[in-house]
DNA sequence: TTGACGTCGAATGTATACACTCCTCGTGTA
DNA sequence: TACACGAGGAGTGTATACATTCGACGTCAA
């Protein structure tokens, strides 16, 4: 993340804002307004402004026509077409790293964090080392991205995933107990070897192909998870934006 | 656009700057200051950022670690992409469109358009309209993305769309006699037809092809025309920002 | 020569006062 | 009752002064 430079006001406001939103606390819809949060949060609106400003672009705020912000309003057919486009965006990415050749030395390097990936799953079909995999699976993802060679894909990939619950594994796998979401793990490390092994290739679509399955199975999880536990939305932080 | 409303000096400053960027007036990579642009334009700083925030939403500026903004470099390669990343964008809200079944309303209302596209034609190969035939094709491929009934990936199609020259057709076509070019719009339509028949006969996978084709071969005649005449890239507006 | 250190300045961060706009609500009149 | 009009207030737009930070540059000593 950007955050871990300079504390600054604005910082503050953007991640204090960041946080209370994917907490719930202020509904899709509800109106933030730049005086009421300045006395809240004890600074100036300058700051807050800004922090709006940049959570707009994050996409979770909306402008409104004459000014002013509103919480983004998310259903969970929302979150669900995001975890689609990921998959469609990511599918982009190795099929192209895969057509136009990836650089040895980047593609041994996602091979090095594959390898390391292995190492977090235990004997037992539900021994998983859950923080490490998440950390892992999140760099997996990027270097998988950057083999595209294509800057604005990478870009687009990175703003689309920072949409809430565009990666379900990120947040649901270290609070959650589901052993269906664990064994799950095993699939999806299937996948991700076999996406290296279509991206050595040249096999473009095959590689797009894989990816594409790699999210809709990341899709059906959250889908399962959440219809058989309902009562998550509340308890999970961050799930607690979501409208329906 | 949006800013069409009330007039601010906010609005004033982003399209002034938006302009003097897509003019190439400010390189890729160039730093633009507070204070320098506030004296320019005759305005206070913070508008100035305020505007600049926006750019900065909109992909034409990137955030500096340590506040400030520079210009975002976009080469050659980065336009193809976008286009390339446009069709695929594109292609996934039309496959979605097929699987989910898209309206009937929303159906006849695409195939108005592309009537009103045929009435561009004239009897002459090269005889096109093309003011009328440019505001028609952003209406269509606008109506088609909304067809998907995915709020987010629609979302996310129109920003990628506003990158610079993701839509080559927008700005190339009424401001060159290219005929390779105006040809291809006949080639376009046929695409267009095709398209609105594979999303009615709910053929997913087949549309996804097509829009893809689609933009593959506005990417083409984009690579072919600049190319051809590399000193476009100086005499049309919004192509001046290119770096190489 | 090179490296550490301190000063200065340029640029952004922040607070705040004031201006403007739009919406709401009440009042008046037909 | 219905509608036009206008005052008031809530909220954002804008200017500006001041604070803060970071980097450039020069100085000094090893």
């Amino acid at each position: 993340m950007e955050e871990t430079g300079r504390t600054t006001h604005t910082l503050a406001a953007l991640m204090e804002l960041r946080k209370r939103i994917l907490n719930g606390d202020f509904p899709g819809g509800t109106r933030l307004f730049e005086v009421a949060l300045a006395e809240t949060l004890q600074i100036s609106r300058t700051p807050i402004r800004e922090a709006m400003s940049r959570l707009a672009e994050e996409g979770l705020l909306d402008r409104l026509a004459n000014g002013g912000f509103v919480v983004r309003s998310f259903t969970f057919a929302d979150v669900l077409d995001a975890i689609e486009l990921r998959g469609v965006l990511e599918g982009t990415a190795v099929r192209l790293a895969a057509e136009r050749g990836a650089p040895a030395d980047a593609l041994q390097e996602v091979q090095d964090v594959l390898a390391q990936l292995d190492a977090c799953f235990g004997s037992a079909p539900r021994d998983v080392d859950f923080e490490a995999y998440s950390d892992l699976n999140a760099q997996f993802h990027t270097l998988l991205t950057a083999l595209s060679g294509s800057a604005v894909l990478q870009r687009e990939i990175e703003r689309a995933t920072r949409l809430p619950f565009a990666s379900p594994s990120a947040f649901l796998s270290g609070r959650t107990n589901i052993d269906v979401f664990r064994q799950s793990l095993q699939v999806a490390q299937e996948q991700h070897r076999a996406l290296v092994a279509a991206i050595s290739s040249r096999e473009g679509t095959r590689a797009e192909f894989i990816a594409r399955e790699h999210a809709r199975i990341a899709r059906r999880n959250l889908e399962y998870v959440i219809l058989e536990n309902p009562d998550l939305i509340e308890q999970v932080p961050g799930l607690a934006l979501l409208n329906s």
